[in-house]
DNA sequence: TGGAGGATACCGAACGGTCTGTTTTCTGCA
DNA sequence: TGCAGAAAACAGACCGTTCGGTATCCTCCA
């Protein structure tokens, strides 16, 4: 399946960089996309290495152990997640609010891909006992850093009350993102941004011209 | 564990009704509890015949498969979930506009108790495979029927696009029940229902007097 | 006395994880 | 430059456990 011939950066060199090629970077991959898909436990070890094309041998010298796997996903996954959703309303400059506009057409976007499954941390926490803090903090701890940075850009943009109305945008987001993983419409999107320019005061609202667009797109919502 | 002298209601006539102490009913409350509580892949035959005080004997006999408990389950409690849902929203009377402003309140009360443990349906979703329709088709299923609720309340207040409106409440819904998953704080249902204030109308804004009596209770979300 | 339910032994498959041994690739010295 | 050896990764048999599910027999009570 894979070309044994194939170039290997050093290992050390290209640690957790996206499209390493390492037998780390491809176990990472391979872990991280099917939990996502298919769920934590009802991947088995059998299927990640399969997909990695490494041995079992490879994923136990390297991490251990599947639970230290996950925590490894789960970390490296939510890096580039948070790089990349904070790269997305940032790149292009404009004032604070014009950045907060941004954050649900990236949401969109990542929606519609091929490989969205929702949001690692949420599903984490759905299929396992929720009578321990275990994933319940690594999923925590992942949102106040995307939260902080949200309420840093309402104070910036002068909201009365900054936390509260990064809070609301946070609870869109997450509704969001649960909607568009049950419904799979990126649409959703849509309707989360719409309610978001509500949120912002009446005074300074930005609407779309058409206010009823993301309506539209609800077929089967 | 269970004595075995408990009094027996005819099965058949007492048959999914919460208190239900029929080895049927006694499956789908462990099951449904267990489920929810560590996630159904997580939870095995053996752990839900336990807690029932059943025989495994009696579970195939009954339900025939995990699978056909796992819908039985889904499909019984959303049942439940549902004409709570609509109960507590509707119970009091008023207009529609009241009626929607009880709906955070409730998902408060729901939030606190000690089995809260999210939404059932989402959970399913987010740990199964989502390139299949299955689970996702079912959640969407109950998520309609509370939409169809809520946006004829909507209609019936006057918004002026309801149908826009009733999405925006199910997105806010959705994110305050995995808010609350995740952080175990049902003051995210206060953050949520401050947010559908906002989009009632800034006309007809009822805020609480305190706009930021909700924020206050954010210690650690 | 018959049917519902309890108890338990058992099955094959899959699980997470370990082991032994082989092949490949990198490295350092003659 | 070439070759030996260390290091890394591959291959896959194997282990004990747990899984979902079946079969057998027993108990109780209407």
């Amino acid at each position: 399946m894979r070309k044994s011939s194939a170039k290997r950066k050093s290992a050390a060199a290209a640690s957790r960089a996206g499209d390493d090629e390492s037998a780390r970077g491809r176990l990472l991959s391979a872990a991280t996309h099917l939990f996502c898909k298919d769920g934590i436990n009802a991947t088995g070890i059998d299927a990640i290495i399969n997909e990695a094309g490494t041995a079992k041998t490879t994923l136990y010298k390297l991490f251990g152990s599947k639970t230290n796997l996950v925590h490894a996903v789960l970390e490296s996954e939510g890096k580039q997640w948070r790089e990349w959703f904070i790269g997305a309303i940032e790149a292009g400059g404009g004032d604070a609010e014009k950045k907060l506009s941004r954050i649900f057409p990236a949401l969109k976007s990542w929606f519609g891909e091929e490989r969205f499954y929702g949001c690692p941390f949420i599903n984490a926490v759905a299929e396992h006992d929720k009578d321990q803090k275990q994933f319940r903090n690594i999923a925590m701890k992942h949102k106040k850093v995307v939260l902080a940075h949200i309420e840093r850009l309402a104070t910036e943009m002068g909201a009365a009350e900054p936390e509260v109305l990064a809070h609301q945008l946070a609870l869109l987001i997450d509704g969001a993102i649960v909607a568009a993983m049950v419904s799979r419409n990126p649409g959703v999107a849509d309707m989360a941004g719409l309610a978001a320019c509500s949120l912002f005061g009446p005074s300074k609202a930005k609407k779309p011209k058409r206010a009823s667009g993301a309506a539209a797109q609800l077929v089967a919502v």
